[in-house]
DNA sequence: ATGGTCGTCTTACGA
């Protein structure tokens, strides 16, 4: 089984990266943020005639917006919280059937934050600390179990995942008290299976400016894309790839899809 | 320290 995660920044206008995508990796799951798509205007036919046949979305205007496309039948899971009850269309669950018994997969975009790392002096900060905190009392009294949870988590939590740790320690995205919050939830019963791959030593990144005239020559990037499996997962667990190349075709998004390929069989 | 560039609810704002 091949999942995919990726923030598109607007599914509408990348839908020619991703039929590329789609039919150069063959992913059984697409697992998308950053839509910027409402649900009445998503673009079901053309997913539908990529092979996605079975889609669940939650998308508002402009903003935001999660989906999960697969080739197999999935059941959404309907008792998802409003995290912060804003309705801002950042989660979406579904379950797969597999031989071994049912997979949940969970997608997130977790807020990005603003620009100063203070709950005090800015809004978005404060707002994604809470979601962070809310998301990690959920799955503390819902301890998963063969669950993947993908997304744009917004946080790079290792020395490594970011190109300056000391440069960008003061900078969201990689200070303190996101990153030990983020830490807390991933041990409600999750190990950070992109980091079970690649050593925490290596340099690792799955986003780059577009402020950045050449993002390759000054490789300024963070690992802001995450990718957690449960433990009794990971004997599944055969290969994770980030597409770094995509992020030089043409109008790309600013962070680059990765894949997992897990040894499970749907049924 | 600043500014750089995208996308959309476009001359403002979020990322």
């Amino acid at each position: 089984m091949r999942l995919m995660t990726w923030n598109i920044n607007s599914l509408r206008l990348r839908l020619p990266l991703l039929a590329r995508l789609a039919q150069a990796q063959r992913p059984d799951i697409i697992c998308l943020q950053e839509t910027k798509v409402p649900d009445g205007l998503f673009p079901a036919q053309p997913l539908h005639d990529l092979g996605y046949v079975h889609q669940h979305y939650c998308g508002m205007k402009g903003y935001n917006g999660v989906a999960i496309l697969s080739r197999h039948p999935m059941t959404r899971l309907e008792d998802t919280p409003d995290w912060c009850k804003k309705s801002d269309t950042r989660h979406i669950g579904a379950l797969l059937e597999t031989r071994d018994g049912p997979v949940t997969v969970h997608d997130f975009y977790v807020p990005a934050g603003g620009d100063i790392p203070d709950p005090a002096l800015n809004e978005k900060f404060a707002h994604k600390l809470a979601f962070l905190d809310e998301v990690t009392a959920w799955f503390r009294n819902t301890p998963p179990e063969r669950t993947i949870l993908v997304g744009d988590l917004n946080i790079a939590p290792l020395e490594h995942d970011v190109w300056s740790h000391k440069q960008l320690a003061n900078t969201v995205s990689h200070t303190p008290p996101e990153i030990e919050r983020l830490n807390h939830w991933q041990r409600t019963g999750f190990m950070d299976a992109m980091r079970l791959e690649v050593p925490p030593e290596e340099k690792l990144y799955t986003w780059w400016s577009y402020r950045n005239r050449d993002w390759k020559a000054s490789n300024r990037g963070r690992r802001l894309d995450h990718i957690w499996i449960t433990p009794d997962l990971r004997p599944c667990l055969e290969r994770i790839e980030i597409l770094r190349d995509v992020r030089d075709w043409e109008s790309p998004s600013d962070h680059v899809p990765v894949t997992i390929d897990l040894d499970l069989i749907i049924s």
